[in-house]
DNA sequence: ATTTGACTTAGAATTATTCTAATTCATCTT
DNA sequence: AAGATGAATTAGAATAATTCTAAGTCAAAT
């Protein structure tokens, strides 16, 4: 798939207009990469997926789209223990599990308000607005008990 | 409180050891300094407050120091946002707090067994074996509600 | 006393990211 | 339509936290 549907191209250009934004070529194909490979991949990788489709584009515009399209709601960082910066489409609330033998990053799905009921252990003074959850650990194969 | 009281010397001497690693003057120094102010100091400010008590320290040995007491259990490191990592001598489970105004990170001591029980969002196959829960946003004052 | 290897040190190197300044481009005005 | 305006893109320089390197120091063991 190389190129953005009707659908989130709408999607990105209202967002992209709410946050007094244009939409722009670069744009699309960055969030277009975003959509076709929901592996949370670093600026570096977005950078070399996005080459492929636009070959003239550069990375400052690589993290300049990443940083629009963050700013706008559209994607979400995930930033673990000091790695490069992932990049996440997925706005649906979810935790992250993060493997330690490959580096990969899961997204883990989580039962609607768990999120925003772990926001109980906070004394009152403390007003969240955002939750993030982040598993590490190993994969283990062929047990899914 | 300049010094290592008796007891933490003990219990760095105890853990460093079990770790095949020896107890220096720096390491005793760094470990204080994390004791004595539990503000979670980046490496940099580590660096300043061991400088004011073991002038000779280097910005190297530091963190040659955070790291050795990172791998022999004694400190967490804590690392929000690509932000410059910063270093916890708390060791029971608990979740931070982020403050978006002063940047500033506070533990949030948590309910036992409430950071294990998060595991059960994990499907079967994911074996985890750190859990990870920061919260942003703001601090309301005088608000206790 | 000498050797051994761990520890410390200063400074260079690395690397993800941000900044700068110049160019391109789309839209708005006349 | 031509020019003006300002946003977006670009290449490359700059930044900053951290890691690496290679040399020097020190403590313990022979």
């Amino acid at each position: 798939m190389k190129r953005l549907g009707q659908e989130d191209k709408e999607t990105l250009a209202t967002a992209l207009d709410h946050a007094g934004q244009r939409s722009t070529p670069q744009r699309e194909t960055v969030f277009g990469v975003l959509l076709d490979q929901r592996d949370h991949p670093t600026a570096d990788e977005v950078y070399a997926r996005t080459k492929s489709r636009m070959p003239t584009i550069s990375m400052a515009t690589v993290y300049n789209c990443l940083e629009t399209l963050v700013s706008s709601g559209l994607v979400k960082q995930v930033n673990i223990e000091r790695e490069p910066t992932r990049y996440c489409p997925n706005l649906a609330p979810h935790a992250h599990f993060h493997c330690r033998d490959t580096g990969r990053v899961y997204d883990v799905p989580v039962p609607v308000g768990t999120m925003e009921k772990l926001t109980d252990v906070l004394p009152g003074t403390y007003q969240a607005d955002s939750v993030e959850l982040v598993f590490r650990g190993h994969l283990s194969k062929g047990n899914s008990s």
